[in-house]
DNA sequence: CTCGTTCCATACGGGTGCGTATGGATACGG
DNA sequence: CCGTATCCATACGCACCCGTATGGAACGAG
C-alpha cells in the first residue's frame, strides 16, 4: 500500500467547496485539480467520469446531513425544550459556515435535478421526524406540530434567501424573536 | 418604422425563461436563439454583449417584482387583515409559476452576485416594508411585528426549498396552518 | 420601385472544459 | 534493488460557447 497523495476524499472535498461556493456548474475537474495543485490525471485514476464525482460528493453530503444535526443536539440530553432550544441555536449560528453554503447549494440545485431532489428529500423527512418529534413532547394538536415544523425549517432555510432588513434591528434578533415565537 | 421581428423583449423573456430553468449558467445566448427559431446574429444588434442581456433581465425583473404583489394586493382594499391574507393567497397560489420560478433562481444567483444581491434587496425591502405596514395595524409590538414579517417571507421563499413531506398532510395544508398562526 | 431600417444567416477565431491515451514518477513490499 | 500499486503530467480530439465580421433578406416609407 503506497502512500496515498491525493486520495478520493480530497477530490469529494474540493468538489462540495466548489459547489457551495458556485454552484453545480462550478465543479469543473479541471479547476479541482488546479485547487488541488494537480492535473487532472490522476482525477480519472479515480472516477470514471464528472458524475461519478457528482454522485460521490452527494453520498458523502447526505451521511453527513442525516446524523450531523441530530446527533450533536441529542449528544447532551435534557428534555424536549432544551433540546429544541438546541437544535435552534445550532442552526442559526452553525459555525461551520461550509456546511450552510453547501446546504443551500444542494437545495437549489434539487429545484433542477430529480436525484438530487430525491436525496434532499431523504434527508428532509428525516429531520422533519425528528423535529417533529420534539414539538410533540409539548405541543398538543399535530396540526399545529407540523405547522411549526414547516415554520422552522422555512426560516433555517429561507431567511439566508431574503435579503431585506428590519429596520434597525440585526437579522440574528429577528430570527430570535421568531423562533421564541414556536416555543409559546 | 420596419416591422419589428424579435424584439429585445423576446430575447429577454427566454433569458427569464432559461434563467428560470436552469440558474444564471444556463442562459446561453446560442441557446435563446434556438428558442426563438432564429441565429444568434439579431441578438448582437440589440445587445453589446452577454452582460447586458443580464442587465436588462435583471431590470425588467425588479420592475415587476417591485409592484406586482402589492399592486394586486391594493387594488381591491379591504382591511388589513384582509389584505394581508390575500397577500398570503396570492404568494401560496402564485398562479404564475414562471415568476415564481425566477424568484427562486434570482435569490440563488444573488448569493453569488454582489450586484444581483443589491437589486434582491431593494426588492425585499419594498416588500417587507408593505408587510411591515400591514401587521403593524393590528398587532402592537415592533418586535412581535418584525419577527412575523420574516416568517412571512422565509415561509413564501423558504418552504420551496424544504423537501420534507408531512405526514399525511399535504403541503398547502401545513402551509395554511402555518400562515394562520401569524395572524392571531 | 427604390431606399433605409431592422433583423437574420453564416463563417470564423479564440477560449474553455470533458474525456482518453500514454508514458512516467513515487513509494512501499519483499 | 525490483516490482507493483498508486498517482501524476502532457498532449490530443471533440464539443460548446462567446463575440465579430460580413453579406444579405424582409419590410415600410416615400
Amino acid at each position: 500500500m503506497a502512500l496515498t497523495r491525493t486520495p478520493r476524499t480530497s477530490w469529494i472535498d474540493e468538489g462540495l467547496r466548489a459547489l457551495a461556493a458556485g454552484g453545480p456548474d462550478a465543479i469543473r475537474i479541471e479547476a479541482l485539480a488546479q485547487a488541488l495543485g494537480v492535473t487532472k490525471g490522476g482525477f480519472y485514476w479515480h472516477f470514471d467520469d464528472r458524475p461519478a464525482l457528482l454522485e460521490e460528493m452527494l453520498d458523502t453530503w447526505e451521511q453527513v446531513m442525516i446524523d450531523e444535526v441530530i446527533e450533536r443536539v441529542e449528544g447532551e440530553g435534557g428534555d424536549a425544550r432544551t433540546r429544541l432550544r438546541r437544535l435552534f441555536d445550532l442552526a442559526s449560528t452553525r459555525e461551520s459556515r461550509e456546511l450552510l453554503r453547501v446546504d443551500l447549494a444542494v437545495r437549489d440545485w434539487a429545484r433542477r435535478d430529480r436525484a438530487v431532489a430525491k436525496r434532499l428529500r431523504r434527508v428532509d423527512n428525516r429531520r422533519m421526524e425528528y423535529m417533529r418529534s420534539l414539538f410533540s413532547d409539548f405541543i398538543p394538536g399535530e396540526d399545529d406540530v407540523e405547522a411549526r415544523c414547516l415554520i422552522a425549517m422555512s426560516l433555517f432555510v429561507g431567511s439566508h434567501f431574503v435579503a431585506a432588513r428590519h429596520g434597525g434591528r440585526s437579522r440574528a434578533e429577528v430570527m430570535t424573536a421568531a423562533l421564541k415565537r414556536l416555543e409559546a
